[in-house]
DNA sequence: ATTGAAAGGTGTTGGCC
DNA sequence: GGCCAACACCTTTCAAT
């Protein structure tokens, strides 16, 4: 199943199309690596089953849903039980406002990456929802000027 | 254009739709929400156009590069010129090792998060890349033990 | 593993409601 | 705006190499 070690320069060809184009045809794609459609497609496949392509997502401008601007949460714990850790992130990253939760070593435990629409509805998120838990020390605000980010893995 | 108001509910199931599935055919989407394939393929067109549904990605597990761990790198620079601060964002973020970067507020000016093979790369990285630029002032690195993304935006 | 063709399904367009 | 129908295109499968 996961022969990652398999993989020629065809495969990471497909990948990295399908990485900054997931809707590009499959004709296409052959077309772009040399390759005859159904030979492209078993590949494909492949690489599907073997859960190295694992989904495909439509981004869309954060704008539509009224936000206004991007912050961040470096949040410090009192406790560092895992389930308690794993909890709270799976809960946080369910929160709509949540873009993503990070947990790292260091002074913080976890980074939230947060989508707003203004600076109450920032101060609401970090006073009634974070806050308010036990378990949270601290937490320090950024806000997120820009965000550049890479969605094309390259080989290292 | 950019009709961000008009979205109706109808718009928002397809845009959630589609960030959860970007492959999913146009008939099912049109299932989903209770609209003819031609009458949903209308709406798609139109999200296109007006710049709200961006692109679709497609995601690769990440040891299919060679990637051991992720890690985070916390950077001070001296200086905070515009026209400095994007050239290097902008040069770091198209280094294969470069998930995202962040330019925020507060006692860091910029968060690198990194895919890297092993503690070799990640101090070869650190200290042969980023360091050696004459206006970083400080890095502190991170490891990162977990990271939930969301990548389907609910309302606020 | 790739090819080429065949069959079935889907995207896309135009006319009508 | 949405629906229906037709056409064109694409995906998917299979036998053969």
């Amino acid at each position: 199943m996961n022969s990652y070690a398999q993989l020629d320069r065809t495969d990471f060809a497909i990948l990295e199309i399908l990485q900054n184009n997931a809707l590009l045809p499959n004709k296409q794609v052959a077309a772009e690596v040399n390759l005859s459609p159904s030979a492209c497609h078993e590949r494909i496949k492949r690489l599907k089953d073997s859960g190295i392509l694992k989904s495909s997502h439509a981004v869309v401008d954060p704008k539509a849903y009224g936000v206004g601007f991007e912050a961040m949460f470096f949040i410090q714990l009192d406790r560092h039980e895992a389930l308690l850790v794993e909890e709270f992130m799976q809960e946080v990253v369910g929160l709509p406002e949540v873009k993503s939760v990070t947990l790292i070593s260091g002074v913080y435990d976890i980074i939230a990456h947060l989508r707003v629409r203004d600076i109450d509805h920032l101060k609401s998120l970090a006073f009634e929802k974070f806050t308010k838990r036990a378990y949270i020390t601290k937490i320090e605000s950024s806000i997120v000027y820009d965000f550049k980010e890479s969605r094309v893995q390259k080989p290292l």
